[in-house]
DNA sequence: ACCACAATTGCAACAGAGTTGCAATTATTA
DNA sequence: TAATAATTGCAACTCTGTTGCAATTGTGGT
């Protein structure tokens, strides 16, 4: 089942097939938010180095398998790239929405980015939306 | 001149006029990008405790003088507020613009962020757009 | 100008995040 | 299954950010 997905996706980004990456992409593709790294170390169990961790999300970052999003609070989080976005290099832009309440983070795929006019003399290489409220889960 | 002006908005914001805080809100007058905390540590020199460059810009962005600016490589980013923005909370959203090349981040106060269309059930708060690219003086 | 009080600072010690080199282990390919 | 390449874990380290406390400095009233 999610197995095979898994190890396709890891086949496809030439990347080995190793338990500590398994786990870590099963834990992406169970969740549908964005994880940060003291996340995944937590729900991952004691089975891995930290290193480990910090180098297999330098690694999936790299492929393209996943992409990071900036936080206003100095921890960086990583969300799966449903759709494939070409090795490193992310030509979609994201909209990203955080829960005031809940705390969770996901990236809002179906919303686009508006395009903006910046002043004259700059150019526009990659646009990054964030966006803070509350979210469906926690509104009622 | 300058000194002046310092010592006006560290009045007006009920804080106490120090060499600290002084010497930081200079940094960030003189520049018109945008400082992180070690580039504030670096530019005071020797003088300052890290203690109280870190107290001190917690309390500048208490008070509204400063707001920040998060990024994808986990360091954020503070810059001058030159509207007044209400005591702790802004209610203005911000543009900001990183460039590729140099890395100086700015703020830019003249455009505006195009109102978004959630998904039902989100319930926006605070929108914050980062756009990365070339800069004005690195692109010729 | 001085005093009492409040606020700010520096120090020390600490917790956490992230990195690097290297040897041991594990995956891949032929 | 053996040879090679890639990944892992460990140890040690740096950098970032926080806290408590005592010493210092700023403020407002007299």
């Amino acid at each position: 089942m999610m197995e095979q997905k898994i190890d396709e996706l890891l086949k496809k980004n030439h990347l080995s097939i190793t338990g500590g990456r398994r786990k870590i992409l099963e834990l992406f593709l169970q969740q549908d938010g964005a994880l940060s790294h003291s996340d995944i170390e937590r729900r991952a169990g004691e089975k891995f180095d930290r290193v480990t961790v910090y180098r297999t999300l330098q690694t999936f970052l790299e492929k393209g398998l996943i992409h990071s999003i900036p936080t206003s609070d100095n921890s960086i989080r990583y969300a799966l790239c449903k759709d494939d976005c070409s090795g490193g290099q992310h030509h979609d832009d994201h909209v990203h929405f955080i829960c005031n309440a809940c705390g969770t983070t996901v990236c809002l795929e179906g919303v686009t980015v508006p395009s903006i006019a910046l002043p004259d003399g700059y150019v526009t290489e990659q646009v990054e939306m964030l966006i803070s409220g509350v979210c469906k889960s926690c509104n009622h």
